[in-house]
This record gives C-alpha cells, sequence and structure tokens, in this order.
DNA sequence: AAACTGATCAACCGCAGCAGG
DNA sequence: CCCTGCTGCGGTTGATCAGTT
C-alpha cells in the first residue's frame, strides 16, 4: 500500500497560478511565515476584520470549511504552494538571462557534483533550482555540446569565454544522457 | 492563413530522507 | 526499532509561444 496522496486531487485547483491566488499566497506568508508546514498552509485561513479600525490588522485562523476545502480561497496543495513560493513570489528571485559568470559556475558545479541542482542553486544567490535545471537542460546543455563541437573541429577559444576564464584550466566532466562525455579542455591565455 | 515543429518554463509527480511519536 | 507524515529534491510533463514550412 503505497503512502496517501498529500491532499486530495479532485478539490485541489491545480495549473497556473492567477495573480490574486499569488498574491494571496504572498500576503500570508509574509504576515505569517510558512510555519514549517506547507501542507497544512491552505488549510489555514484569515480574515481582514472589518471590526477593526485599522486596515491592515487581520485575524488569523485556522479553520475548514465543511467540504474539506480551505477556506482561503487557496484551493491548493501544499506542495504546490511551497514550490510557487520558492520558484516565483520569494523575494530576491532573479528572473532573465545567466550572466557567464553564472553559466561558468553552473558547468563547473554540474562538472564537480552533478545535477544536483539545489546545491548549485545555493551558490547562485536569486536563482532557484528550477531555473538553473530548466536553463540546463534547454540551453546550456546544447551551447556545451556546440561548444564542444565547435572546439574539436577549430580548436579556437572565442566561443568558449562562457566556460573558461583566461590562465586557467578547466577540466568539465558531462554525463548527458546514458552518454557520458568527458571534456577536457586545456587552455592557456595567448596559447590559442 | 493554417499547420507543423521546436523551444521554453511553470508546474506536477513520485521518491528518499528525516523527524517525531 | 517501526510507522507515519512532511519536506525537499530531481525528473518529467504539458501549455504556450515563436519560428518555419
Amino acid at each position: 500500500m503505497g503512502r496517501a496522496p498529500c491532499c486530495d486531487k479532485a478539490t485541489v485547483k491545480r495549473g497556473p497560478w492567477s495573480p490574486e491566488e499569488d498574491a494571496k499566497l504572498k500576503e500570508f506568508i509574509e504576515i505569517h511565515g510558512t510555519g514549517g508546514n506547507w501542507i497544512a498552509l491552505p488549510l489555514k485561513g484569515w480574515f481582514r476584520c472589518s471590526s477593526f479600525p485599522v486596515n491592515s490588522v487581520y485575524a488569523f485562523f485556522a479553520v475548514l470549511n465543511l467540504s474539506g476545502i480551505c477556506f482561503s480561497g487557496l484551493k491548493r496543495c501544499g506542495k504546490s504552494c511551497r514550490l510557487r513560493w520558492l520558484n516565483y513570489l520569494r523575494p530576491n528571485i532573479k528572473h532573465g538571462e545567466f550572466s557567464d559568470d553564472e553559466d561558468r559556475m553552473i558547468c563547473s558545479l554540474y562538472a564537480s557534483i552533478g545535477s544536483r541542482w539545489s546545491v548549485i542553486a545555493a551558490q547562485l544567490p536569486g536563482r532557484t533550482d528550477n531555473d538553473i535545471k530548466n536553463y540546463w537542460n534547454t540551453k546550456l546543455k546544447k551551447k556545451l555540446m556546440g561548444l564542444i563541437d565547435h572546439n574539436a573541429q577549430s580548436k579556437t577559444s572565442a566561443s568558449c569565454s562562457f566556460l573558461i576564464s583566461p590562465s586557467h584550466y578547466t577540466i568539465a566532466v558531462f554525463t548527458l544522457h546514458s552518454l557520458v562525455i568527458i571534456t577536457f579542455i586545456h587552455m592557456q591565455q595567448h596559447q590559442l
């Protein structure tokens, strides 16, 4: 008998988050934190109490409505809330293009520890593991394969700047699908 | 203009590890 | 110890968009 699912798929909302849901989740976490329990988070509710004189005063309750769907309106699985917060709503999240330095860092870390995206993300402030994973799978891997092909053919370093610092050796070991590609690129400034 | 294809990325799934009872 | 439940993680999926035919 397998473990029971963390939430009832028939009652929780799935798919893309709406701006309203984002706002609710963000507001809630900023005020109350996650409480260390993401599974329970959507089950908690909060009321803006019109009886309070100050607009920003909220009263917090843990409630369940009769159907078991959260009162707060965030009819989302706790895991979904956690993912949304960590990958999108959390403060200081960086979106957009990765810099050459970040490329280099990702390649270097991937070479030494493999696909431990959370560890890699910890070294890149503002980047999430999901972001890095997506970036690796969709862009960087191809960029690197192109680099390997290009380097094998022309032995020039012009396109290698994102990966290799001048005057340094870089050993990159990449596991791509079932194929292990070991690339040893030896460069010294002014030599290539 | 429509159909097709590939790229991108947010979100989901299922598992491992861990902590608490 | 064993069991249960939660968190965090990596792999995968699928919706959407852009480019091409």
